[in-house]
RNA sequence: GGCGACGUGGCCAAGCGGUAAGGCAAGAGUCUGCAAAACUCUCAUCAUGGGUUCAAAUCCCAUCGUCGCCUCCA
């Protein structure tokens, strides 16, 4: 059993072998940060998360490095308009996004270069360009020459040729072929600019990526990933860059996920149609958002509904809920039930491993956990106790931590107040014993109200804090 | 116009040739003073029409529908 993974490269699974042994180095296209991100980009951020996670825990040693592009026209367009300055402008969306993938607990990339901190590696690589004849100069502006390229297209299947026909776009008449496309862009007056040795000017979006790849991860790469609407032209256009210059593969394995849309309309900072990050993290638990991508395949897209939303809500609190501690007056299980139960461990992550080990089924591999949740569940109504539980637990544990999952209980400052709950619960305990129900329902409702959820057992009282 | 993806129960969704995982919702029951949680049971023949096969949700063709890319976009 070991790892396969979708190649949009060659549109199939492949089994996943790394350039160096024990080693993955991965790069993800990070946001242009002219804009708040959306749900969309927090969509794409979890996908790798997720896959970067199980990488890890199958043993491989991950560099993960995904970039910000923080120079680019929107960004110079919108710091005009605002009046600001552009790199102070960039910075602060990047960290918004970086506190935003905190909020959704995405780990932090080993290393998140940005455009303009490579701007020499950048220019290198232009000049190689242009030393082997892949690309021209045009007055201060260089252009990539898409025809010097003969496997042009190869990652978005398509044809020079075929591609003429449909555009309708103005075209640079200084340009040698219509789809050529910026390496270096001339500075107009105004604008943040870097020497070169063809005059002031900045980066063209795609050769960015294409150095910062160089630069932080070598010629070679084994997982590109991004969303699908970068294959074109951005991820083709990297690849025709890098190629030109190493003769080499440069990635082994191309990932790209599904787009998030809004009412069968794709999420996008240019049409406006958006729900930031902050706002989803303002009324739901980042966990959800997670749950949310993980019910479905990375790769198609996901449609954002008040009504999905509630659903993968109750979805956590199942999770959730599955944390409870044994009843409080359990009395053992059996012998044969507690080893059954220490079996159904084994036998989830083994089915776990098998979904995620098949191009990160993570809908299969949730199906496995939940099916975990299910015994545990019955082995508590039948009375385990916390120690025969523990083997199924630790499982628990391992699995939903592996995609990612928190599960915590907010508790927080509430601590401070425990003691005090502790106390009514026990206040309660004795009107109960008098048959009070009265006083005692209402005890427990207006603990509710103010976050704390009672449930009694035959055994006893137990009280958790409003989870999520 | 070109390239590509998709259409599975009320909703989300897996499955990729051998007779439909999982989650939510719903109904019935167990437990409970009630409530909550949990547990048990019930709930689909896979857009439509052809075809291939001993066997198809799974392969092929057609039709209808939805979406993405072809221009900045995760």
């Amino acid at each position: 059993m070991s790892l396969t993974i979708y190649n949009t490269l060659s549109r199939s699974k492949e089994d996943f072998k790394t350039l160096e042994p024990g080693k993955v180095r991965m790069y993800v296209c990070g946001p242009t940060v002219y804009a708040e991100s959306h749900i969309g980009h927090a969509m794409s951020a979890l996908v790798f998360d997720i896959v970067r996670r199980y990488l890890e825990y199958s043993g491989y040693d991950v560099n993960f490095v995904m970039n910000f592009t923080d120079v680019d026209d929107k960004i110079i367009a919108k710091a005009n308009d605002l009046g600001r300055d552009p790199f102070e402008l960039a910075n602060q969306y990047i960290n918004q996004y970086k506190a935003n993938l905190d909020g959704l607990n995405v780990l932090p990339a080993t290393k998140n270069p940005r455009a303009t901190e490579d701007m020499p590696q950048i220019i290198e690589m232009i000049s190689q360009l242009i030393r082997n004849k892949s690309a021209y100069q045009v007055d201060g502006d260089v252009y990539y020459s898409v025809e010097s390229k003969p496997d042009y297209g190869k990652l978005s299947g398509r044809r020079l040729d075929t591609m003429n026909a449909g555009s309708r776009v103005q075209v640079d008449e200084r340009k040698e072929h219509p789809m050529d496309f910026a390496l270096w862009k001339s500075a107009k007056p105004g604008e943040p600019a870097w020497n070169s040795p063809w005059g002031k000017g900045r980066p063209g979006w795609h050769i960015e990526c294409s150095a910062m790849n160089m630069a932080h991860l070598g010629e070679q790469i084994d997982i590109h990933g991004g969303g699908n609407d970068l294959i074109f032209p951005h991820h083709e256009n990297e690849i025709a860059q890098t190629e030109a210059i190493t003769h080499k593969t440069f990635a082994t394995y191309w990932m790209h996920n599904g787009m998030l849309g809004l009412k069968s309309e794709k999420m996008s900072k240019s049409i406006g149609n958006m729900i930031t990050i902050d706002q989803f993290l303002s009324e739901h638990p980042g966990d959800v958002m997670r749950l949310w991508v993980l019910n479905g395949s990375y790769r198609s897209p996901l449609t954002y509904s008040e009504e999905v939303i509630e659903q993968t809500e109750q979805t956590y609190h199942r999770l959730l809920n599955a944390k409870k501690p044994a009843l409080p007056g359990a009395a053992g299980l059996p012998e044969d039930k507690a080893t059954a139960l220490k079996n159904a461990a084994e036998q989830a992550r083994n089915a776990f491993k098998e979904s995620m080990d098949d191009d990160f089924n993570t809908s299969a591999a949730l199906a496995a956990i939940f099916e975990l949740v299910r015994t545990l569940n019955q082995a508590r109504s039948d009375g385990a106790t916390e120690a025969q539980l523990l083997p199924a637990r630790e499982a628990f544990k391992e699995l939903t931590g592996v995609l990612g999952l928190q599960l915590e209980e907010q508790s927080g400052s509430a601590n401070a107040a425990d003691p005090f709950i502790d106390l009514l619960v026990s206040l309660r305990r004795d009107l109960r014993a008098e048959k009070n129900w009265a006083l005692s329902d209402k005890l427990r409702d207006e603990l509710k109200a103010l976050g704390v959820t009672l449930e009694d057992s035959k055994d006893g009282t137990t009280w958790n804090w409003e989870q999520g």
